[in-house]
DNA sequence: CTAGGTGCAAAACATTTGCAAGGTA
DNA sequence: TACCTTGCAAATGTTTTGCACCTAG
């Protein structure tokens, strides 16, 4: 994805822009899929040397508090992001713990709580995929 | 809940019976809620002295994996136990932390993955409470 | 006697924090 | 200069692990 456009969205969502902003952007919408910190630190490494932790750690929080990125808490520990943020829901395998979308058909369910605003829905779904039940 | 039928619900559930078990069934079933493998250690460290954090957080793990209770991911970095197994969704507050069950006015969406199987199902919804909204 | 359950302490792991150094307006 | 971002290392908090002891069948 060309710069100008991270740097556009980076702006529309009142994210000041700097260099390591834009390559962990940039990676978390060019390779879809669900990230733990760890592995975006490990993946963008190797291109931006100089990158630390941390700086994952605030990027990947600051993206998810502005609505840049979903947060996902699935497993007992780990937090995983997602860049797709259109209602869907996602599968687990309790076994090899790989994550998948699901597409929703019909909307979730309204709730009503009185006086609480609501930010985001999440719907999982937790079992044993294809590939582990042989 | 008087002792037997602890028992028999642990027996039910392919359980070999402890004294251990016992309590911390007998907590969890007597005060529902939604807690951490900490707050049942802290709560029941007065009555059975002896207990230890591992057999706690080897306990709710057991009890999770025979169904007799339902695990919650809802934070980074903490698991909370709940003994309600009847299908229902969880409100948490982003702010304060307080988590609250939302009964479930329809039934939650099924879904299409040829060849998985499910075990849970879990509607989460994110945001603000009433109280921290002030 | 044997297997499984328990308790303790140490280890592992993900995440957060404090602080100094760097970059940019 | 002033401010925000970054990097490093240490700290935090939760959960897991290794191992010896205990207990019930």
């Amino acid at each position: 994805m060309n710069q100008k456009i991270l740097m556009e969205k980076l702006e529309a969502h009142q994210i000041p822009v700097s260099l390591q902003r834009i390559h962990i952007l940039s990676f978390l919408f060019e390779n879809p899929g669900h990230y733990r910190a760890e592995e975006v630190y490990e993946t963008l490494k190797p291109k931006v040397p100089t990158l630390s932790k941390s700086t994952v750690y605030n990027t990947l929080h600051l993206f998810s508090e502005k609505g840049l990125l979903r947060t996902l808490s699935l497993e007992e520990g780990v937090t995983h992001y997602d860049a797709m943020m259109e209602d869907h829901a996602h599968f687990i395998c309790e076994q090899c713990h790989q994550i998948t979308n699901v597409p929703l058909q019909e909307a979730l369910p309204q709730i009503d709580l009185p006086g609480t605003q609501i930010h985001q829905k999440d719907l999982i779904y937790r079992g044993i995929c294809q590939k582990c039940l042989v």
